[in-house]
RNA sequence: CGGGGUGUAGCGCAGCCCGGUAGCGCGUUUGCUUCGGGAGCAAAAGGUCGCGAGUUCAAAUCUCGCCACCCCGACCA
């Protein structure tokens, strides 16, 4: 390609609105192009980096027996009402009518129709398994974008979905797309981890998220540092390093104490001299769906040192979405006294105590008065909990629920997700096949997603360095960028123009710029645009019949006569493969 | 939706407090000189100051309303 013809455009000032370096990068370099919030155009060289995203994509899971399709866009709310999804996804599915009054919606995800697609055709269990993904553009009216093409309304996604006759076979289905994600972050060359994770409003009850790592990312990961665990941690098991010892102490008298002004853990700790690991903190919670009246509040016990996990008080709950807090005045309702000052004692809801409350002794809780509290309280005593459960967050030197060691933490970008569904989908929507006895049996199903262009964005967020975008060379928009240096020496443009041919020949895709730019501005182009391999053509090198080629990510820079530059360039790109 | 902030030339910003000629840098156009890490000089084009109302002889500037965008929280690939 050659830059003069290609509509490529650079800028040298930061975005005002872009805040971190990959929206930034992005947008310099002439990448994407905001059109709304959230919405983006992709440029000429965003797109080939995309497209060959996708093709690693289409290679890995078509070699899995995996087979491509491609749903509509706009789908009928027949199809989620049927699933219930209609109401249960919230504002997030962006619904509209057509001319006739009837009800639409842009495809969000893409379950309702592609269970829709093979209930119509899967009747026996000869029919299954069958693995159907796309790689198209979906729409989620997200909140608040932000980060470019990290969390945008409109985005390109790869989504599978998997159909098997039983669990067995569903779980290696599952396993399969497990090691397709695995081959496919794995080829791209950066650091990924996969990790356990929350099921969200998909539903399923196996889940696991693909992860690149960057510190900007908006995931907070926990990780064992032997390999032996990872989990996001919204569904990370929270364990003490040193189990709780049982406290012996005798049990004492309540007492109810005067506590003016201490609202906070911190201010009750520092009056009672109690280290914070040793007080009690009583939440509340609303159990009710969105947007009932109702306010079903519970109870949550945790430690003082510690924070509530609303996902797992929703998993323990069997809700459908993370409880929300109480409000200051739902609080004074259910308890008697506002949030700095309730306890456990006397409440007449369901109380969930967290394990690290379970082994306190003889400790202080709010009285449900204001400006009081009370010590020596002790449970199963002075009142009862519903249920003793792991309701914290887990944090970094936690230890590591699956061997040895503490867990250490990581942020993370979410690039992929998979879950197992089970039949979810199939039961609401009456997928079913025969099996051998002739007897209807619902289909066991999975979803697998991957954010392609929040990959491509992820990938730069995790290599670039001061000067601009560093790709990997398995989705370079480019393999090399020749920078005509002299573009009005006839002798440079020629043997810039033989080498671009020959190149190309041979299977190696060239950007080259031939702009009357000084050749300051093209190279700082070039690291800008991050195309791993870097030809320099000028008159100077040209009267020793010699070239420079720099590699992008090292910058280092090594001298080659014109004749060597092809077999070069082939051995650099293509010869570890 | 709650909290904070910003809207002035294609981009980045100053001017606003204290009302009176719309400015700077980058980019763009033309010419000359330059030519290996974002060149120099000269000239030029480009703006309903987010929108609407109000106060005033006079509003980018003061007041009110609306809109858009950005940042911090609850969602997700």
């Amino acid at each position: 390609m050659r830059w003069s013809k290609s509509h490529l455009h650079t800028i040298k000032e930061i975005p005002a609105d872009a805040e971190i370096a990959s929206h930034q990068l992005m947008i310099r370099a002439g990448y994407i192009k905001k059109v709304a919030q959230g919405i983006f155009t992709y440029g000429p060289l965003a797109l080939r980096a995309i497209r060959k995203f996708e093709n690693i994509v289409r290679h890995e899971l078509n070699s899995r027996g995996a087979v491509e399709v491609l749903m509509p866009m706009v789908q009928p709310r027949e199809l989620w009402d049927e699933s219930g999804r209609w109401n249960a996804m919230g504002k997030s599915l962006l619904k509209f009518k057509n001319r006739l009054e009837q009800d639409f919606c842009l495809g969000a995800t893409h379950e309702e129709v592609v269970t829709d697609y093979i209930r119509r055709d899967v009747k026996s269990y000869r029919d299954l398994p069958v693995n159907l993904y796309q790689i198209q553009t979906k729409y989620r009216d997200e909140i608040r974008p932000r980060f470019g093409l990290l969390r945008g309304r409109e985005f390109i996604m790869k989504d599978a979905y998997s159909f098997d006759s039983d669990v067995a076979g569903a779980h290696r289905s599952y396993r399969l797309m497990f090691e397709a994600y695995t081959a496919i972050f794995k080829s791209l060359g950066v650091h990924f981890v996969s990790v356990r994770a929350d099921t969200g409003s998909i539903g399923g009850t196996m889940s696991e998220e693909f992860h690149i790592l960057a510190d900007s990312g908006e995931d907070a990961l926990l990780a064992a540092e032997d390999g032996s665990f990872a989990a996001n941690v919204e569904v990370c098991p929270a364990l003490d390093v040193e189990p709780p010892v049982t406290n012996t102490a005798q049990l004492k008298e309540v007492e109810k104490f005067a506590t003016p002004g201490l609202k906070t853990i911190d201010d009750l700790s520092k009056a009672t001299g109690v280290p914070k690991h040793e007080l009690v903190k009583t939440l509340f919670y609303s159990t009710a769906e969105e947007g009932s009246k109702d306010v079903k509040p519970v109870c949550v016990l945790v430690r003082g040192s510690d924070e509530v996990n609303p996902i797992k008080l929703k998993i323990l709950l069997g809700l459908n979405e993370p409880p929300l807090l109480l409000t200051e005045k739902e609080v004074r309702e259910v308890s008697g006294a506002s949030p700095g000052s309730c306890g456990p004692v006397g409440l007449k809801i369901p109380i969930y105590m967290d394990n690290g409350v379970f082994n306190l002794k003889n400790y202080i809780v709010g009285a449900n008065e204001d400006g009081f509290h009370l010590k020596n309280v002790n449970h199963n005593r002075d009142y009862t909990p519903t249920e003793v459960a792991d309701l914290r967050v887990a944090r970094e030197g936690d230890k590591n629920p699956g061997g040895k060691g503490v867990l250490k933490s990581y942020r993370g970008i979410e690039v992929g997700h998979i879950f197992y569904l089970g039949t979810k989908y199939s039961k609401s929507m009456h997928a079913t096949y025969l099996n051998e006895k002739g007897e209807p049996k619902d289909i066991e199903m999975g979803c697998y997603g991957i954010g392609i262009s929040r990959t491509i964005q992820a990938v730069i967020e995790q290599l670039h360095d001061k000067d601009g975008i560093i790709w990997p060379t398995a989705i370079a928009p480019f393999h090399v960028h020749i920078c005509v240096l002299d573009p009005s020496d006839t002798n440079v443009t020629a043997v810039a123009d033989k080498l671009y041919n020959e190149l190309q020949s041979q299977g190696i895709e060239v950007l080259l710029d031939d702009r009357n730019e000084r050749p300051g501005v093209k190279f700082k182009d070039a690291d800008l645009l991050g195309v791993p391999y870097r030809l320099n053509v000028g008159s100077r090198g040209l009267q020793t019949n010699e070239i420079e080629i720099i590699e992008r990510q090292s910058k280092k820079m090594e001298k080659i006569k014109v004749d060597g530059v092809t077999a070069k360039l082939r051995d650099l790109l293509f010869s570890h493969a």
